[in-house]
DNA sequence: AAAGCATAGGTGATATGTCACGCAATGCCG
DNA sequence: CGGCATTGCGTGACATATCACCTATGCTTT
């Protein structure tokens, strides 16, 4: 809905965003935000669940065992490590996890599903796929799903390469400064 | 980065996504969750703007007198009224708006743009669409952008149809129930 | 083994966002 | 004019997210 003072005159060099831009550049910002208001809607009337909440329980899910380290977990959905730890704690006293320190090295805290987690989980992704299906690809044309992901997948492959960082990592010098 | 669950078998029938679908989607959770999070960086660091702030801005910046009710801000951004109200009191504790209440109807709130405000919107504009190029579209191929503002347009032309509610109002139930 | 850096997390303060209500100003109708 | 629903906001409580630090372990190097 907005993120657009970018538009303003087709200043080919540098300055603003073109016409094409622009109007990608909206879609994009609209279809995102409205995305993921519904997302997060859905998830909390029907399971109770946020769709952070739904993100960690998901990526534990698939994890090898059930269980992640945290700083494993936070690469894996794109959070800074502080905030999974944060978040782990609550959802653990909702029972859909359980956090406990490593057996082979002491600093790792392994976060672990639950089988109420899991339980859980299994009940909302049904729902959420079914939203997923409905605001996004129910709209989409078959034939724009390719170009679609190319796009994106190429919008992704350059973020990473001059990326900052990877991933949000929440990175200190090497104690100096 | 997550949110995929969605994926498993390919089953045809309502259950999850298919092949192409998860592609997509996994794609554009992606881009969404690393832009969002640069985006933030680097408004928060190069202008101490959030995200947020910087919408609030624009969408004042481009209204007309620099001025405009709660409300229509809120539809405008996609935010609840609350959010706004919330959010432009701290903003105008930096003096980045002011609010007051209007001579017409002395229900509505306006809130306009100070000075100030405009004065780093307008320092900060020209990095924020910077980074936009550079994360977003530096990595675009040309011939994309038009299938890819295509698609996003078709998604959101159907998010809309279909949308529980148009933008994300609050809405309450006509005084029953 | 001691020094020193590196790695994994946790914490507290503070900024944000959401929900459920509450209240006042308006708009209608009879 | 006297209700009374509607509209536009603000608020408080609480959930989340981020930042700047602090600690405990582990690893390497002498």
């Amino acid at each position: 809905m907005s993120r657009n003072a970018d538009g303003g005159a087709p200043t080919p060099e540098g300055g603003w965003l073109d016409g094409d831009q622009q109007r990608a550049w909206l879609a994009y910002i609209r279809v995102q935000l409205r995305l993921t208001y519904e997302m997060n809607r859905q998830l909390q009337s029907d399971s109770d669940l946020s769709l952070p909440d739904y993100d960690v329980l998901t990526a534990l899910s698939v994890a090898d065992g059930g269980l992640m380290p945290i700083t494993a977990l936070a690469a894996q959905i794109g959070w800074e490590r502080s905030r999974v730890s944060h978040h782990v704690r609550r959802m653990a006293a909702r029972d859909l996890v359980n956090c406990g320190p490593s057996a082979n090295d002491r600093r790792v805290t392994e976060v672990r599903l639950t089988p109420h987690g899991r339980k859980v989980l299994e009940a909302a992704a049904p729902g959420h796929v079914d939203l997923v299906r409905r605001l996004f690809f129910d709209g989409l044309p078959p034939e724009l799903v390719g170009p679609l992901s190319q796009a994106l997948e190429s919008v992704y492959a350059n973020m990473i390469a001059q990326g900052t960082l990877p991933p949000p990592v929440d990175w200190r010098p090497p104690r100096g400064e």
